[in-house]
DNA sequence: AGGTTTTCTTGACTCGTTCCAGAAACGTTG
DNA sequence: CAACGTTTCTGGAACGAGTCAAGAAAACCT
């Protein structure tokens, strides 16, 4: 695992840095975390880091394409490694759960952007970004609800 | 439009406030404006009024259903009038102009939550939301740039 | 190794938003 | 229409997420 961040990294032309990797490794284990529960992880691993090494890994790797940042109303930032594939996220109003989900339609589905153009001229669409908001299965029940 | 306005708070149960319906007509004026800005034209108005008299209109309305809040990744919260219709937003990357557009698929498309309950057992989804991002057409021209 | 460039640390700081307590405005009831 | 109970607004302080800047440290290249 470590590897494959190591030359993911090197092949976007980053350098390979503990930090980087402790990042990576934190969003492994938990997916959809925020920046202060990646700093924590961070800092389980690899020991005392900066706030501002963990925002620059982030912002940094978003960047480049190595993780995909999600920011759901309402919540701070989440991130989650990028796979490169098609799905999107369910989130919970309540406790904002974030939850994989695949594509409904399979194959970027929501790209279907029909009328942009009569919409706004010259808007150049190259993502879409879908998110299902409900409650989770312990919010919508009112005795599993936790505050 | 005042008189309208006026009513739907009655229905809402609120209470009608010179301030509420100026951060209505704000926002009929100008859609997708974030507090500041409406804070702004509120104030050019009815004159002066504290932060948090904007922001608690703003989080009741978006409470009782008036009002829709859309938070695009790395911009503050956008408002806009709740029409009750199936439309979502086209978020520029650079600018963050936000601008509507129709669904594509007409009818609450995206809610077709296929496989919903394998991948989220118990997750009730209400609301689908759809985001386009790219670059508008003046941040798309290198000529026309403005930062 | 040695030099360069990128990355991390430290700490101050901005910005959007919320919290609090008291004052004012609203709607209701006598 | 006057008095009352609530809801809403004011003002100021506070908070959290995230950013900026300058120097120290670490990683790559040769």
């Amino acid at each position: 695992m470590n590897l494959d961040a190591a030359t993911a990294l090197r092949d976007t032309g980053l350098r390979v840095t503990r930090q980087r990797l402790a990042v990576i490794a934190a969003l492994a284990e938990q997916p959809h975390s925020g920046a202060d529960l990646v700093l924590d992880r961070v800092r389980r691993e690899i020991g005392p880091i900066s706030t501002q090494a963990v925002y620059d890994v982030l912002n940094t790797l978003t960047d480049r394409g190595l993780l995909r940042r999600i920011q759901p109303t309402g919540s701070s930032a989440r991130y989650e490694l990028r796979v490169g594939d098609n799905h999107h996220h369910l989130v919970c109003r309540r406790c904002g759960l974030v939850a994989d989900i695949d594509c409904a339609k399979g194959e970027a589905p929501c790209l279907d952007a029909v009328g942009l153009e009569v919409t706004s001229p010259g808007f150049a669409v190259d993502e879409a970004e879908v998110t299902y908001w409900g409650y989770c299965a312990a919010c919508a029940d009112p005795n599993t609800r936790k505050p």
